[in-house]
Order: C-alpha cells, then structure tokens, then sequence
DNA sequence: CTCGCTGCAAACACTTTGCATATCT
DNA sequence: AGATATGCAAAGTGTTTGCAGCGAG
C-alpha cells in the first residue's frame, strides 16, 4: 500500500506502518478536533469499520502520543483526551457539560520565564493552562431552570 | 468532645462532625502540606491510628473538597493529589519525579479577562496553571548518568 | 435517641497487558 | 520472511458504593 495523504505520511514520518486502523484512527482524530477520548474515536471509526477494537484505539493513540503526533488532555477527574494538536496551546473547558476548546494565547501572558524553586530557579520548560466557566448553551439552560440541579459537571476542580 | 484547634474549628464551620478520623486526616494533610494522594494521607494517619480505612479517606477528602476546605490536584494520568490551600494559586511539577509544588503568580500574569469563545465571549469563572520542568535532584542526577534512561516519569502531559 | 459516619467487601470505569493470529513491508 | 500490529479476554489501578453497625451531638 503505498496510498498518500496527509495521515498516511505523517504516520510514515513517525515510522509507523501505515495500517488502515491506524489510518481511520489518526483521520478520526483530525476530523472530529473536539478533543475526544478514546472511545469516541472508536465509536466514530467503528462505523465504517466493524472490526477495530477499543484496545487497538488506546494502543494507536498512546503510540502516537509518544511520538508526538498528537497530544494527551487530562482534566480533573474526566478520562483522558485527545488533541491532534502538538503546538504550545490552552484549553478551556465548560465546567457543566465538560466540552473543551482550544486557546491560544500569547506565550508571554503566562511568563514561561518564571524562575521556579522547585526546579532549582531554574526556568520551567512549559506550561499548560485550563480556563474554567460556562459555555453559552449550559448557562442559557441555567437561567431557564432557575431553581433546578446546576449540576456541577465533570470533574471537581473548577476553582472558585 | 469541646476540643478545639484550627482542623477542629474548621470541620465544625463546615458544618461537619468531629470525628477523631477527620481531625487525624485533615491534619496530617495540612502537616504534609506536599500534595499528597489519598494513599499517602491514609499511610500518614494510619501510624497512629490502625483502624483507619482508606474509604474513610477517600469520603473525607470528597466531602472536605466539596465544601471548599481543600482542593483536589489531578496531573495527567496521575492520582488525585489533595491541597490543603483553597486560596488561587498555581502549580510547579517535576516531569522526572512528579514533585508537586506551589507557585504563587499574579493574577493578571495569566489574562484572566481574556474573552473566551466557549464562553459566549465571558471571561473564564478561573484557570489553573500547570509548570513544567526538572527539579533539582533529577536534575543532578540526569547529568551524573548522561546516557541513561532519563525515565518520562509520571504521566505524559508534559508539553514540548 | 437520631442521623451521620465508619469499615468492610464488592462494584466501578477506564486503561493496560498477555498471547496467538493476521498484516505490513 | 520477519517484524510489527491487531483482537480478544483477562488483569490492573485508583476510586466509589451498599450496607450494617458505631458514635457524635
């Protein structure tokens, strides 16, 4: 199979054989971009392809995660994400319904040049930042049910 | 029992029970002060006091958490850490060891008004800020063993 | 006395692993 | 052909839950 296409190389890129798992995987991955967990990419490639396991998904994406080729997102006490994003970027996420969107902000606006005690003074080597709050369609379903459970969604570690 | 003291008045004004299990748990995590896991606060107080369950632990934590009395920490695949400080602050960790430890940050450093586009253009409820790096030990004995496998240690987030 | 809290054991959700087979190169 | 990837089922890990008895207020 020597097929072109921007998954098929960036899997050769990374060595890796190029599998029609892998294929419909990292292409999930890219098209859906909402940052989903493991069982959504499967669930999204299983439709077209009634063989694939949810071992060979996490097998795939924790591969690809040590490679480089895509990101892991962890918040709270949710299961874990994927991002097909590698660059230096934020998240924020609706402490409600648990939806997660990219945020780019300018590097200087966090101080990457802190000097950081625990590393010795030394300055840290990145950093990861998680906006909290409500998106639009959870705060309207809150003003409409004024009195009703503002369930405090996924994970506990909303500040505040 | 009348008795006081700071982890006894705070139970009391969150209008939990004096038990001698939470004074025993919740002071050992504000003698920790390290962010230490529900294992780690079980390990703590188990010395002196056997009979303790790590389920008593765990519900502890859960509901002192809940009630603002302490905050919970997940880092990446990793455990949930707890924190006996609620006030706004950030955090610093050793991608080599998982060393956990506070960083205090201007508020304005991290864009707090920033409008965010899941948000329907609000500002963010809060954020928490995650840095990345080696801490000294690790960092020492990285350069006396050159080749070595320099372990990614605990969990995969780290960024770059 | 009453309701909340504790401890035990069992259940849980998510993720990882062992192994034989199938597939890529 | 040879190495690597897949699928299945089973094992983990950390955390939560049901329930009966205990203890704080």
């Amino acid at each position: 199979m020597s097929s072109t296409g921007p998954v098929t190389d960036a899997l050769r890129e990374r060595g890796l054989r190029i599998t029609p798992q892998r294929v419909a995987i990292l292409g999930a991955l890219r098209r859906l971009a909402n940052h989903p967990s493991a069982e959504e990419v499967f669930r999204a490639v299983r439709s077209d392809f009634p063989s694939l396991s949810l071992t060979t998904v996490y097998r795939t994406l924790e591969t690809l995660a040590e490679r480089g080729e895509v990101a892991l997102v962890h918040l709270g006490r949710e299961r874990a994400r994927f991002d097909h994003r590698t660059d230096p970027h934020h998240h924020a996420t609706c402490t409600s319904c648990g939806r997660l969107e990219d945020v780019d902000l300018a590097e200087s606006s966090i101080e990457p040049g802190i000097a950081i005690p625990l590393f010795g003074g030394r300055r840290p080597r990145g950093n990861v930042v998680v906006f909290y709050g409500v998106c639009t369609p959870c705060n309207e379903r809150a003003s409409h049910e004024p009195s009703a459970r503002s369930e405090p969604g996924p994970g506990s570690l909303a500040p505040g």
